[in-house]
DNA sequence: TTTAGCACTCTTTTGTCCCGAGTGCTAATC
DNA sequence: GATTAGCACTCGGGACAAAAGAGTGCTAAA
């Protein structure tokens, strides 16, 4: 796979690094006064037109610098990309941006989302950890005035739900233990997914007690089981994406391509490699034919649990943004880690 | 004030409303054509020119049609919209989009926002109920591990917060009653912006007790406490802008303007009237000089406790976006009133 | 193998011209 | 006195051409 000469190398790493840099074609000259080779700009010249026809390169047009290709991205992150550590500072500003955040998981997920896409100038879409099968840990009913009550809703990957409620008949000693036996049987313990309004229905009607009651408790239980599953994607800093001028007015049509939940959901699921790049038309997408998409897992006490992922223009600072991911999904998930351990 | 003849008014009113329709200036013959009037163009013409001498419009360059100006606009708002009331159909979306958030207040103003901000395809900018004096009603602390517990905090004006606190030492039945002493004679009761971290551990320290223990408890509670006052602003629809053209390029510059809080709570707050719209350079902000705000509060028990805010391009439909504002604040204002009776 | 030199290509910019839309004015009409 | 028809005038935008600039590809020499 490697058969590109060493100089070859050098000269593909420069043109990316300097595209990247400014967005503007890379030309013979140019490339020689950023690198100072010491060789004339025809001899690189040379060798660019070999890089052209080898695929790595492109023209817009013939008068125009070079550009690195779709190919000669992917050469250049799986082969020439130096610096695979985070830099330091901006190690300092994830930890400082989600440091308000560490003991909870679901905020420290928004909060590390937010913090990366600020990081990184691009739009962040992360998971909640958990996977699909998250478990109801916990249910409590508080009761606050004589028609209602908070309920909050706990799960075995530490996401915390609540919400107010309120009843239509008074809220009395009895009916709360009711609902709290219901609950015991046949909530905690289940999947977040499996409760819905018609399974709870079936278990009220099996259950003696104050069905029509108990109807807001339970719709309001449902509602939350549901945020659960269907929050589970968090969108972070989409608006950065107006700020490259690489996507022009496609960035709205970005933008409502990534509005949408269920594309989303598949774009950062389904990678085996802890960390994944996609670029440009590698993406299932054809929204993401500009983009490149990088995905990295993160683990909970051993268990791929979450995914964070990064959407950019194809033309984006790999280097620096990549260790940044390594670095973030490493961090998020020890801390969720420590946070959901007893 | 109402200084221009009948048939000022009429042509008034009919370049605003076809050119808030088609975004093109409208010029004498197209008005005849839109409007059916029975006269020729030469008659409008003369007309326009004296309304456009008067102030109202305003011509982009010579050979233009016409287009309203701030003050055409606004003696429009004034006096010329018909059809105050709101549609039919966009009451139903409303209703709709709402009912899944009719219980909780907090999140009844998100989903508002949201419906909102669609409905109208403007921004919309929300402030959840309660004002600066909003009380600190209840706290729950709920241990879910040995060293973990949940906290949740429930404001007078029905906001509920909840978040996972992790303990350094082991929580036992004898921190928990400590600690609802210490909630009970020191918080409840007070206003939410007054917990600080500095207030807590001085009361801490005059209680007698496991200070230490307690500490990432207290921080907890200050944290919620700093959320209800720091989340009032909440932001919908901020994407929308950009399928303005009139905006252009303008859209990222506004955009960056409303992401910052302090501006954007000003901007919605400080009314008197009901309902207030405020057209292009009226703002205080010269980034929003290009847009229309349109802002109406609610009340909640008989108190205004909140706005509902709307920013668009100055080039706004007017006569049917006032009347649904009107009806989603007022809407709101009967749900949380219901949502936190006792 | 590298390099200097030069013709060539293609974009971008600038300038010019022309067309169309719409106005403003004047004189005629109701 | 208000309305209208007619017409000259203005201005923006599109089409087209020429010039400038950037960069290549090729050839021939080092």
């Amino acid at each position: 796979m490697s058969e590109l000469s060493e100089r070859k190398k050098q000269i593909l790493a420069a043109v990316v690094e300097q595209y990247v840099k400014t967005g503007e074609p890379v030309g013979s000259k140019g490339l020689i006064s950023s690198t100072g080779m010491s060789v004339s700009s025809a001899t690189i010249r040379n060798e660019m037109s070999d890089l052209a026809a080898m695929g790595y390169l492109e023209q817009p047009h013939t008068s125009a610098g070079r550009i690195p290709s779709q190919k000669g991205y992917r050469y250049y992150v799986d082969n020439l990309m130096k610096n695979r550590e985070i830099d330091e500072i901006n190690k300092r500003i994830i930890e400082a941006g989600i440091s308000s955040a560490v003991g909870d998981p679901e905020r420290l997920i928004a909060r590390a989302s937010e913090v990366l896409a600020d990081l990184t100038k691009c739009a962040c879409v992360s998971s909640t950890p958990g996977g699909d099968a998250v478990i109801i840990r916990k249910i409590e009913l508080v009761p606050v005035g004589i028609h209602s009550a908070m309920l909050v809703l706990l799960t075995s990957n530490g996401i915390l739900k609540s919400r107010l409620c309120r009843l239509d008949c008074e809220l009395t000693v009895t009916i709360c233990e009711q609902f709290y036996n219901i609950v015991k049987s046949c909530i905690i313990g289940k999947p977040a997914s499996d409760i819905s309004v018609v399974s709870m229905q079936t278990v009220a009607a099996s259950v003696d007690g104050d069905v029509f009651a108990m109807l807001p408790l339970m719709a309001a239980v449902c509602e939350l089981a549901r945020s659960v599953s269907d929050s589970r994607l968090v969108l972070g800093g989409s608006s950065n994406l107006f700020s490259h001028k690489d996507y022009g007015t496609g960035a709205i049509e970005l933008l409502e391509f990534l509005n949408k939940r269920e594309p989303l959901s598949e774009v950062i699921s389904g990678i085996s490699e802890p960390l994944n790049v996609k670029i440009g038309r590698e993406n299932l997408y054809r929204q993401l034919e500009n983009s490149s998409v990088i995905v990295a897992k993160y683990s909970v006490g051993g268990d791929d649990s979450g995914t964070i992922g990064l959407i950019g223009p194809t033309r984006m600072d790999y280097e620096n943004i990549i260790p940044s991911v390594k670095y973030l999904t490493n961090l998020v998930g020890r801390l969720i880690t420590q946070a959901i351990e007893e």
